[in-house]
RNA sequence: GCGGAAGUGGCGGAACUGGCAGACGCGCAGGCCUCAGGAGCCUGUGGGGGCGACCCCGUGGGGGUUCAAAUCCCUCCUUCCGCACCA
């Protein structure tokens, strides 16, 4: 007997796949296009479960398309800079580009054991000269139009990995580092900046893409709008003497009793008394030395100190108290505040701390005068506000930022929480800023024509934590382009999330010359149809990737805004133990076992199986063995060797003789409808399950169907739908069915919707809500008839036992629902 | 605190637009086959009651709408994720 044997017949198609270059996606197919992306992995060194669940059904989504009759593009490729070469080259002294460059040698090996339709002949490497060269092409596209700068701004500071961080990068309440977990630090430092805010209201606007909910809030909530209004404070007795604030609730402005600056704040030493000045510099250093973590500690007390000095309310020309505070921050907004205790809950605390005023000015319904319990934050009448009282306080919102803009008093502004993206990092293994310092001309860029910019491969890597292009002489010291005089070189990289924020592109075209893809190929393939990948990547990647692809738009790259017309994002795979994969807790699942021994069939397909792809979910390794199981079935059954001995088959002929639950046709027809549709939602469970399930019937079945067309057609569809999760069991059966190679350039198998049609339906009768009987009927049974059965069957009637009945409702189809007084 | 998602057998999960709860698989129990394979076959398996035909209960808790609720509404609880002094 042939039995199934995954290990040879994978290892024999994959080599023949290759051979002929079966899985080559052609530009300009006159099919229509499909550009199928996952996210490209990092290096690491081992392909690890979590690849397999991030590829293997994305896999089998682009299979699926390409037998719908796409051109499909599926490439893959490696986001090969970062710090894990760079620390392997301190510890172990090997170079990050060996390291890196052995990792994808073994990596790619792991890949192809997946059986996935990858076209290799596109991959990318992102440390490769020749594709950072675009990065840095970018930068200076960029930098010409002011959408990069260098500033001296506070930046976070990873003191682990030694380099700055995006603000995206610092995760969490206690903002550590997003890579190591360490606690960030800030420091002050002239550091490259792309110019993100300049799309914030745009990268809010999703209109025209299908992409999760989940993520749109997590964007819209990371960039943060607020709509508001800024207007100055004068300063009492500082004649000129103006500072700026922003706030939310302009209607409130009548209740401002206080005015906050952050302890940063440039005019706080201007504006102090020399009275206060010891405690105000004391407070200033206080908050200075804070780390963040106790800054933003929840439990903590709001604490301030008064400066001496007084700020004018335009509104009514009454001087309040102008105190430092910090919890108002010199990065947000104006870095001041009017302090409306009646209506902001920071406020309130602060107020009722120092004794000062608490004006209510939107009173809650039915307010009798009393002070509030806490700051009132709802809408309300205005009271104690001018000209305005009366008025419901949406509505002076309005009146009072006209009224403002009418004075000039001040003007409706909009601020965001979304700071400019901060790409510089203080490391080798990256993309080097292409920009020199001249002493005599200032900040030159790179000219084009000298491109790229190499990473030298004679750098030295230390412990010191100190980059090793700044102690690279040969590196450092170069010539200015402008004067031809002695200059130096930028020693900054680029944030790696610079590499990802175009891939895509890259691969229509990767070894094009004139750019960074062939806009011919890009009008073929472009945008990406389906991205897939880890939620993780919500607000870094995935914003980063629609910033650049509006910054390409505008320097007319592309005609489109958007990269990814459609986003899924996968669950992440867990441990047995149901807690996430990690070597300390050593319960990292290896696929690489499985693979060797199971199949790379059955770790995809069980992968599939175990659930929605959206929620991941747990491992369990006996499991696997369901599916495994499965495929085994599938092969006895294509084969026509499952064995026949014994009492097993007795069995199976005792099944078969039992009344004939549908005809083969129908099963068929309405197998291939539910895969179809399963498919097309990403549901792999469901979709493997319903499989299992047609498979289960044609075993019982097969003695009675056996050599029929019905029953080739059945065959045929199942080894089909296989296709695109078992890519290689679904060429072997195909080959021993005597079908013409290869399974996986069949068009998919179509349904008659007729036939998938039940043509007996299970009627469901019920008394009052609870069933009491089934019967099968003909699915076109109509409503009267199906009414006239329920009324007459003899369980309902039993179940009547001579109650009146009040209604009968019919669900045709369904059920009949006898319902009594 | 704010925003989002989710709670279904011993486990992973299924269930169209409100219409048979628990598909499929794991596990478990019993039986079979086999010179033993990462082979296969059959039966049973939500809880409780009954010799049985059958009956009752059951989708986090409580309440509601409805002929009918896992699904809709209210409320509470729990878990996970994100943001967190953003003015």
């Amino acid at each position: 007997m042939d039995r199934y044997d995954p290990i040879r017949i994978e290892a024999k198609w994959q080599a023949r796949w290759e051979a002929d270059r079966l899985y080559e996606a052609k530009d300009f197919d006159p099919r229509p296009k499909f550009y199928f992306l996952t996210m490209f992995p990092y290096p690491s060194g081992d392909l690890h479960i979590g690849h397999w669940y991030a590829m293997a059904p994305s896999d089998a989504a682009a299979r699926y398309k390409r037998m719908q009759g796409y051109n499909v593009l599926f490439p893959i490729g490696f986001d090969a800079f970062g710090l894990p070469a760079e620390n392997a080259a301190i510890q172990h002294g090997i170079h990050p580009y060996r390291w890196t460059m052995d990792n994808i040698a073994r990596m790619r090996a792991q890949l192809r054991a997946m059986g996935a339709m990858w076209d290799w002949s596109r991959e990318i490497i992102t440390c490769d000269p020749e594709y950072y060269r675009w990065n840095q092409w970018f930068f200076l596209k960029m930098y010409e139009r002011g959408l990069a700068y260098r500033a001296l701004a506070p930046v976070d500071w990873c003191p682990r990995d030694n380099t700055t961080l995006a603000r995206e990068q610092v995760v969490g309440e206690e903002r550590v580092c997003e890579r190591c977990g360490t606690p960030v630090v800030k420091k002050n430092l002239e550091q490259w900046f792309l110019r993100i805010t300049a799309y914030a209201e745009e990268l809010l606007d999703f209109s025209g893409i299908d992409w999760p909910e989940r993520v749109r809030t997590l964007q819209e909530n990371w960039i943060g709008r607020s709509r508001g209004v800024e207007f100055d404070l004068s300063v009492k007795d500082h004649p000129g003497v103006a500072f700026r604030v922003f706030t939310t609730r302009p209607d409130t402005v009548y209740g401002m009793t206080f005015a906050v600056l952050a302890p940063e704040h440039p005019l706080v030493d201007r504006l102090t008394t020399p009275d206060r000045r010891a405690e105000v510099e004391a407070y200033k250093y206080k908050a200075a030395r804070e780390s963040d973590v106790e800054r933003l500690s929840t439990e903590r007390e709001r604490d301030g100190v008064f400066i001496g000095a007084y700020a004018v309310n335009p509104m009514n020309g009454e001087p309040v108290p102008i105190f430092v505070a910090d919890y108002v921050l010199l990065t947000y907004g104006a870095g001041a505040i009017q302090g409306v205790p009646a209506h902001d809950q920071r406020d309130f605390e602060f107020a009722r701390k120092y004794g000062l005023p608490i004006r209510v000015v939107v009173a809650p319904p039915g307010w009798t005068g009393a002070p509030l319990p806490a700051a009132y934050l709802d809408e309300g009448t205005m009271v104690n506000s001018g000209p305005f009282d009366g008025l419901p306080s949406s509505v002076a919102w309005e009146r009072i930022a006209d009224y403002m803009e009418e004075t000039g008093i001040g003007r409706r502004a909009v601020h965001y929480r979304l700071h400019d993206w901060l790409i510089s990092r203080q490391r080798y293994w990256g993309t080097p800023i292409p920009i020199i310092y001249c002493p005599h001309c200032g900040t030159v860029p790179v000219p084009e024509s000298d491109l790229p910019v190499v990473l030298p491969m004679d750098a030295e890597f230390l412990p010191t934590g100190e980059s090793p292009l700044k102690r690279h002489e040969g590196f450092r010291r170069t010539r200015c382009p402008r004067c031809g005089r002695e200059a130096e070189r930028e020693t900054d990289t680029m944030d790696t999330f610079v590499d990802s924020s175009w891939y895509q592109y890259r691969y229509l075209s990767p070894r094009y010359r004139e750019g960074p893809f062939d806009p011919r190929v890009g009008a073929y393939w472009l945008p990406v149809d389906q991205y897939t990948g880890g939620i993780e990547h919500a607000v870094m990647h995935l914003l980063y990737t629609r910033f650049w692809t509006k910054v390409m738009r505008d320097l007319g790259l592309v005609t489109f805004s958007e990269p990814m017309l459609r986003l899924f994002n996968q669950g992440v795979i867990l441990g047995e133990d149901g807690e996430k994969m990690s070597k300390s807790r050593g319960n990292v699942v290896n696929p690489d076992d499985f693979v060797r021994t199971l199949g790379a069939d059955t770790v995809r397909a069980y992968l599939m199986f175990i659930g929605p792809w959206e929620g991941g979910g747990p491992w369990n390794s006996r499991g696997i063995d369901g599916v495994h199981r499965f495929l085994h079935r599938v092969w006895n059954l294509v084969v026509g060797t499952a064995t026949p001995a014994g009492r097993g088959d007795a069995g199976a002929e005792t099944a078969a003789s039992e009344p004939e639950p549908m005809p083969l046709r129908h099963w068929t027809h309405r197998t291939i409808k539910k895969v179809t549709e399963d498919l097309e939602g990403f549901h792999f469970n469901t979709a493997i399950a319903a499989l299992m399930e047609f498979t289960n019937y044609l075993y019982q079945v097969r003695a009675r169907y056996a050599g029929t067309p019905a029953w080739r057609e059945a065959i045929r569809s199942l080894v089909l739908m296989l296709a695109p999760l078992t890519p290689h069991i679904a060429e072997e059966l195909w080959e021993r069915l005597g079908e013409p190679y290869s399974v996986h350039t069949q068009a998919w198998p179509s349904y008659d919707p007729a036939l998938a049609r039940a043509p007996t339906i299970t009627l469901v009768l019920q008394v009052d809500g609870k069933v009491r009987d089934r019967v099968q009927v003909p699915a076109d049974l109509t409503e009267a008839q199906a009414r006239e059965l329920a009324l007459s069957n003899e369980k309902v009637r039993r179940f009547l036992d001579g109650r009146e009945v009040a209604d009968v409702i019919v669900v045709p189809g369904r059920l009949v629902n006898v319902v009594t007084r």
